[in-house]
DNA sequence: GCCTGTGAAGCTATTCACAGCT
DNA sequence: AGCTGTGAATAGCTTCACAGGC
């Protein structure tokens, strides 16, 4: 039985979701409620609890903590998954930022780029490491998931090199598609075609107005 | 006829791979030839080709130049489309350099920020204003579409006013699902979500792999 | 009355498969 | 022989709708 990863995805946000109500001293939620700060329908949210295995009560709902406790034995990893960040220059800076204490069970570990300058210290409390030294460090550390955010002609060599060290998932910022063994996973983050997608639509809608009115 | 998003998310990936092909001097390209570079079928390419209005023969392929042309007539405002941006943090920085001189019909024309510091200031050929402005100059330029790359508890606020101010696309970087009108479009990108995704399938694809042998 | 859990229906997107062309 | 263009089939995901429970 193989998850859907539309579902993981929502899985992730209903958490965050869910942890910032809990903050909020919520206890119980009811699937319309979730849904309505998620965005989707309460049919969709009730469905995605029976992946994680997770029982409401018709009168009150979910329970909150549990619900958060579910997801995280779904979601995470027992370990705090180490990751991998390779090219440090500005989108990898900023995950480096973004991911400095946020997310306790993924830890970024180290970091790799080609620019001596930018190698041997530690930024957000990441070391970075030269990037020959990226096969060892991976396989070493025994890193599974990596993000590449290298220019779009390196993007496919790292790649390569990461998947013969041991990585088993990639998040890519690179704007070329990877190509890699069947036994990895690939999740691309491409910035331009979001934005040209929005911007397509943007246009569409207004597009759509003036028909209509 | 509303065209499907994931669609105009690969005609996007398509052109880029297209402009680097007639840049190494390519002329014609097959159904699976760029399929192959853009990680899909060669059925899902030609129906992508029957959505811009585009023709190949059978002995050739198709005209990469003409491709390019079309998808260009079909994703394209006629206009270079303005674009504003929301946070000048790590990620709105990033995306700043990111976007400066890549794609020439998105033109990222204002930023905006709470930090005084960063306000009133031209970075990456994008000027700053302060966060108050934000209405009057998004309408006084008539700004369609905006990136928002500010803290979660902020984004909805900023995504009212930009609304508000006549944006019918955003992007959206902030962690949380932001509600709009029915007239807006929004696109999200949760690297948050992204990593743990990868985490999670990278850690099955392990558990698969085991079960297999 | 309003909730959850879920089989069944409905939709959307993708792939198949083959006629037609060169 | 190998390609494109496309109706038909399939697969995958979401919503409906209602039985069961508080």
């Amino acid at each position: 039985m193989m998850t859907p990863e539309r579902t993981v995805g929502r899985l992730s946000l209903y958490r965050r979701l869910l942890v910032a109500m809990r903050n909020r001293g919520t206890r119980h939620v009811f699937s319309h409620e979730l849904a309505s700060a998620a965005g989707v329908t309460a049919a969709q949210v009730r469905r995605d609890m029976m992946t994680v295995g997770c029982s409401g009560s018709p009168a009150r709902g979910y329970d909150v903590p549990e619900l958060i406790e579910h997801i995280g034995l779904f979601l995470d990893a027992d370990e705090p998954e180490a990751v991998a960040l390779v090219g440090v220059g500005n989108i990898g800076r900023a995950m480096m930022a973004y991911f400095e204490g946020r997310r306790p069970k993924l830890k970024m570990v180290a970091a790799f780029d080609q620019d001596g300058s930018k190698t041997n210290r530690v930024v957000h409390g990441c070391r970075c490491y030269p990037i020959e030294d990226m096969a060892s460090v991976v396989d070493d550390r025994g890193i599974r998931v990596a993000m590449v955010a290298v220019p779009a002609e390196a993007a496919q060599d790292v790649a390569d090199v990461l998947v013969r060290a041991g990585v088993r998932g990639l998040l890519n910022f690179a704007p070329v598609a990877i190509r890699v063994p069947e036994h990895v996973y690939v999740e691309d983050i491409d910035v331009t075609t979001s934005l040209e997608k929005v911007a397509f639509f943007a246009r569409q809608k207004r597009a759509h107005k003036v028909s209509v009115s």
